[in-house]
DNA sequence: ACCTGAACACCGTTCAAGT
DNA sequence: ACCTGAACACCGTTCAAGT
């Protein structure tokens, strides 16, 4: 990918695109922004966005990559602490995005791209966490339930208000009941 | 309320409209059902809805509420069953309504009428698993945070597609993690 | 009280045309 | 290859007018 001067100056673009996209989509949510809008904020044709992108789930996906990148970039710092305290940082680095998770879930039915995006999330993250519950001595099968109902109650704990100490609370009683004494 | 005739008649053709954008909320989903459509479908005309109701939200409130009021009607039946029979209970009946489910949470930022419909529903279900939980020897404030991760569990299953022994594990585990011994 | 026709301000998207 | 002006088919909603 991005072989010569021609991809690289399209990535450039997308950055560009992207980042006004994520800025919009995280302050006044998916449907709240309109591709005219973004073009406007961009100082293009709302039409121009057409060109880099098929459709706005498109450039949502876009976004969504971009958020899921810079994540990764933080990853390593938490990578060899226990699991309550991964399952605290993830909360901690997708509560911006809180309004975008529930779009993707919205928008699962409608569109194939959001679908597709959706799927392989799932599958690279309970695998990281399938990986980190086997390190700490869960059987495999046992993990794989337990990385679900981890990633159930991340996305619970993102979708509804609560307070730090129901969160604490939850992720306490979770790490406790999954892992061997 | 509905004191008189017009306020029955009232109910009567709110319960007409309601049934109608039930079935096409279902079938093509909330975003995917104009009000057009609702209309065309009763043989009115579109801006008739909005005598009856302010909004498409507020006719999505009263869409929930009808579903609510026929779960309702089938309570009785598991009252007195176990824990984990009542969650998968909970989850064959809402599970024709996964889309509007996932529909609420997209929505819950922007408009205040489902907000305010969601958060009641909430208290609702939560003041019912803590009533069972506390009825099964479970301290009040830990069935507090049990019925929240329950929810979490119900909604985690209803938004993402899974295999019947998945469900019968996470159901199963939950169950005799949350329960006394 | 109940319903309509006509319009409003928008939406995502397409297309032919420009450079 | 990249971008635009103009349009398309729709959307939720409003309003003045009818009965």
């Amino acid at each position: 990918m991005a072989k010569n001067k021609r991809d690289i100056d399209l990535k450039v673009k997308q950055d560009e695109l992207e980042s006004t996209a994520s800025r919009l989509f995280l302050s006044l949510g998916y449907d709240g922004t309109s591709m005219n809008r973004i073009a406007r904020e961009l100082g293009v044709a709302p039409n121009t966005l057409y060109w880099y992108y098929a459709s706005k789930d498109e450039l949502l996906v876009g976004v969504l990559n971009r958020q899921m990148s810079q994540t990764l970039v933080r990853l390593p710092t938490i990578v060899d602490k226990p699991l309550k305290e991964k399952m605290a940082w993830a909360l901690r680095e997708f509560e911006q995005s809180r309004e975008l998770v529930a779009t993707v879930h919205a928008r699962l039915e409608q569109s194939e791209v959001i679908r597709e995006w959706h799927d392989q999330f799932h599958r690279f993250v309970e695998a990281a966490v399938i990986h980190t519950l086997q390190a700490d001595g869960v059987a495999r099968e046992r993990a794989a339930m337990l990385a679900t109902v981890g990633t159930f109650l991340v996305e619970g704990l993102l979708a509804h208000p609560h307070s730090e100490s129901q969160r604490e609370a939850i992720l306490q009683w979770f790490t406790e009941s999954a892992l061997p004494a």
